[in-house]
DNA sequence: GTGCCTCGAGTTCC
DNA sequence: CTCGAGGCAC
């Protein structure tokens, strides 16, 4: 590619022998990349010959061939699976490192459940198989849906590729109506070298690791290439039921194993930790002779009763834990230090490594967090890596923490170059040179030009199409950086998304006549823009990057308003009451650095009394703001970042502009059936049969408001047992107070 | 004030 | 996936 004649300097014969080279390239790269799973060119490649052949067709168009990869060979497609929603969610399991934390995970256990440590809780323990997870859905004994994981909520529906995999039953006898079976793809060594002995037969790419290669192998969109691929699978776990499998994890596996699956043999049933512990021991001896590839343990209550007390976190389960093996590590030299600005101005430093193996994957960038990370301190002062730093020229160690994002974990002091330097962090942002400030008690520093660093600028568009926000397909990161210094069609702004379309139809350079681009794909991006016009409030309170409001923020700040407008009001009447808390704040932290130099003691209460007392608050301004951090989840700083974003002119003026293109629909109308339907509710003490999120989820689900605070706008107070001062407080302002079943047989759920 | 638990924001490689 | 920090209960 590197001696390519330019397009302008081509002449007739050299351009028809050049688009028939392209054709044959361009269609052949298309081809396997839909067919096989080693395309032999990069997309980047792909696009750049594409992009020539439009050139030279767009200045020879008579020598325009019948086969033209212009006209035939489209995008590659982003995702040649369907989506398929999981009936109940697969999670991921949280992580012990030590032995420690094994303990930790057992004695956290029983003070959930109230168990003495006496108690009897047992345990299995089973290898983690290293491949990925498969969910299997049997209605009436039938094998209908095979999904990925995805993100736990959605998965890639693969059931055709699934049917080729031999462990995998297409029929079961006796089975419940209704069984989804979890368990793990993968692919054994032995199988995994002869594929790649395969494959270098074949002229294809070889694979990194047989969880790569299970990996690519399940997701062909050809099933026939993964029934050639030796898959296998072990099940261990369950999602929807119609019936209970069994009283016990152990139970349960038995079963599945009489439905005709693999289980691991090596599952065995624990009494006490130390029992797990040397389990541990005894698969981390046999891991090279297993046959396949494991990254740990994994030990779960086994009492299934005891698993649905314990519930689940947010993301994992709290019966079961991954005891994880260490991982591997490499040396290798620290190249460069790079800084990254991100869509809040944070500054993250980056290491460039002399790229390294490691666990199967060449590593050449690692993450470095942050400055005093660099510097060898943690957060509070103290020392890691008993305090060396990291120098640009140092031998570094290297791993995957969680086997998947690098990390350094060490430095050799003795292979130090003499003139290596300590790294000095720069004070500048380094993109738009703007000053670089750490606020007190922040790990990071963070570029301080606004939306006027082009960085910042960039982020903060991406997190605005990103898929969890507007979502506008054809609209990804790379295009949101071309067109932002796109000198005829910039995108500056989100507002300037939407007027893309009107601003192309009168620009001497329409869009459908640039590179890489045709009619076609301009008015996908066009129609692709327009559905976006209707926009659910959630995600448009997402995708403003509004620092400290993320998914679970945006979603509680739309349930609780409902409007864009009634939002705005209630954060615009806040204002005063919002540069009060602020003010009593900064007053307090000043007179606790005061008093702790001077060695008094002081009065905090009172100083913040008077900063509030000298900013003269009116009513609606205290309501407005107090009813606005008693939103269960928002506090004071996310309040404060809130009201500050619609304070600021130039955001406002973004926010308002933007608004101006869209219709924003609100949350899903409550049931309007249900008795707790519009009322504002507070939950306190331990809740024992869902967790906190659960409650609150089910109940925004039927159209409360849930507050985390007891006021007189209070309708309702839900008190698990250890409930304290709200319940009081419920009782003395006369708010109807229930327990946690009264809650369930109100909402009907019990 | 301390100690969970979650969330937000950052990151890599395929 | 991990860290830091916000929010909330005790």
């Amino acid at each position: 590619m590197s001696n390519t004649i330019s397009v302008q300097e081509l002449t007739e014969d050299q351009a028809r022998e050049e688009l028939a080279r392209l054709a044959t390239l361009l269609l052949r790269a298309n081809d396997l990349y839909h067919t096989k799973d080693a395309p032999e060119i990069s997309d980047a490649e792909y696009d750049s010959l594409k992009r020539r052949n439009i050139e030279i067709e767009a200045r020879f168009p008579k020598l325009k061939r019948d086969d033209s990869p212009s006209e035939h060979v489209g995008a590659r497609p982003a995702d040649g699976f369907a989506k398929v929603s999981h009936a109940v969610r697969m999670m991921s399991l949280g992580n012990a490192f030590d032995d420690e934390d094994v303990a930790d995970f057992d004695r956290s256990i029983r003070k959930y459940l109230g168990l003495s440590n006496e108690a009897p809780l047992s345990f299995t323990a089973e290898p983690k198989i290293d491949g990925l997870s498969l969910s299997l859905r049997y209605e009436n004994g039938e094998l209908v849906q095979a999904a990925t994981r995805g993100d736990g909520e959605v998965g890639e529906n693969v059931t055709a590729n699934a049917l080729t995999v031999a462990d995998i039953p297409r029929r079961i006898k006796n089975a419940p109506d209704i069984l989804e079976v979890r368990g793990e793809v993968y692919m054994s060594h032995e199988d995994f070298d002869k594929l790649n002995e395969r494959q270098v037969e074949a002229g294809g790419k070889t694979f990194a690791n047989p969880r790569n290669a299970a990996a690519g192998s399940l997701r062909q969109l050809d099933s026939e290439i993964t029934r050639a691929r030796p898959l296998r699978f072990f099940a261990y776990a369950w999602g929807e039921l119609s019936e209970p499998l069994a009283e016990t994890q152990m139970g349960a596996i038995q079963r599945l194993k009489a439905f005709g699956f693999q289980t691991n043999e090596l599952t065995r049933l624990c009494e006490t930790t130390s029992q797990m512990l040397d389990h541990y021991r005894d698969i981390e001896a046999q891991r090279s002779t297993l046959g396949y590839d494991i990254d740990g343990v994994v030990y779960k209550v086994d009492d299934l009763a005891l698993q649905s007390r314990l519930g689940f976190r947010s993301t994992t389960p709290r019966w079961a834990i991954a005891h994880k093996f260490p991982a591997e590590l490499a040396w290798t030299r620290l190249e460069a230090i790079d800084i990254q600005v991100g869509r809040t101005g944070a500054l993250s430093p980056v290491a460039r490594l002399h790229p390294v193996t490691v666990g199967g994957v060449v590593v050449s960038n690692a993450t470095l967090h942050n400055e005093d990370y660099i510097a060898g301190r943690d957060a509070k002062g103290g020392e890691i890596r008993g305090g060396k730093d990291f120098r640009i020229g140092d031998w570094v160690q290297v791993y995957r923490a969680g086997d998947v994002i690098p990390k350094l974990a060490d430095v050799d002091l003795s292979k130090r170059p003499e003139d290596a330097v300590p790294y000095e962090f720069p004070t500048k942002c380094p993109e738009c040179d703007s000053d670089a400030i750490r606020e007190d008690g922040d790990a990071v520093r963070r570029c301080t030009g606004g939306l006027i660093c082009p960085a910042q600028a960039v982020e903060k568009l991406k997190h605005f199409v990103s898929r969890k926000a507007f979502d506008i397909e054809g609209l990804g990161a790379k295009q949101i950086e071309m067109f932002y210094d796109d000198p005829v069609l910039p995108i500056k702004t989100p507002a300037d998304i939407f007027t893309l379309q009107d601003r192309d139809a009168g620009s001497v350079s329409r869009l459908k006549n640039r590179d890489g681009w045709g009619d076609t794909s301009a008015n996908n991006l066009f129609t692709a823009i327009q559905e976006k016009r209707t926009i659910p409030l959630v995600r448009l309170l997402f995708a403003l990057g509004i620092r400290h409001v993320g998914e679970v923020g945006a979603r509680d700040l739309a349930l609780y308003y409902r409007g864009w407008d009634a939002m705005a009001r209630a954060v615009d009447l806040a204002r005063p009451a919002a540069l009060a808390q602020r003010a009593a704040d900064e007053a307090e932290e000043a007179e606790r650095n005061a008093a702790q130099a001077e060695g008094r003691r002081s009065r905090l209460k009172d100083v913040r009394d008077a900063a509030i007392a000298s900013h003269d608050v009116p009513t609606e301004a205290a309501t407005a703001w107090s009813d606005l951090i008693s939103i269960d989840g928002i506090g004071a700083t996310l309040g404060l970042s809130l009201s500050d974003a619609f304070a600021n002119k130039d955001e406002r003026k973004a926010f308002d502009e933007l608004r101006a293109y869209l219709e924003i629909t609100p949350p899903d109308a409550p049931s309007s059936d249900s008795p707790v339907a519009g009322k504002t509710v507070v939950f306190t003490g331990t809740l024992e049969k869902m967790t906190r999120a659960e409650a609150k989820a089910r109940a925004e689900a039927l159209g409360a408001k849930v507050s985390g605070s007891v006021s007189a706008k209070t309708d309702l107070l839900v008190a698990g047992p250890g409930a304290g001062s709200k319940a009081k407080k419920a009782a003395d302002l006369g708010i109807e107070t229930l327990d946690e079943d009264g809650w369930l047989q109100l909402i009907g759920d019990a």
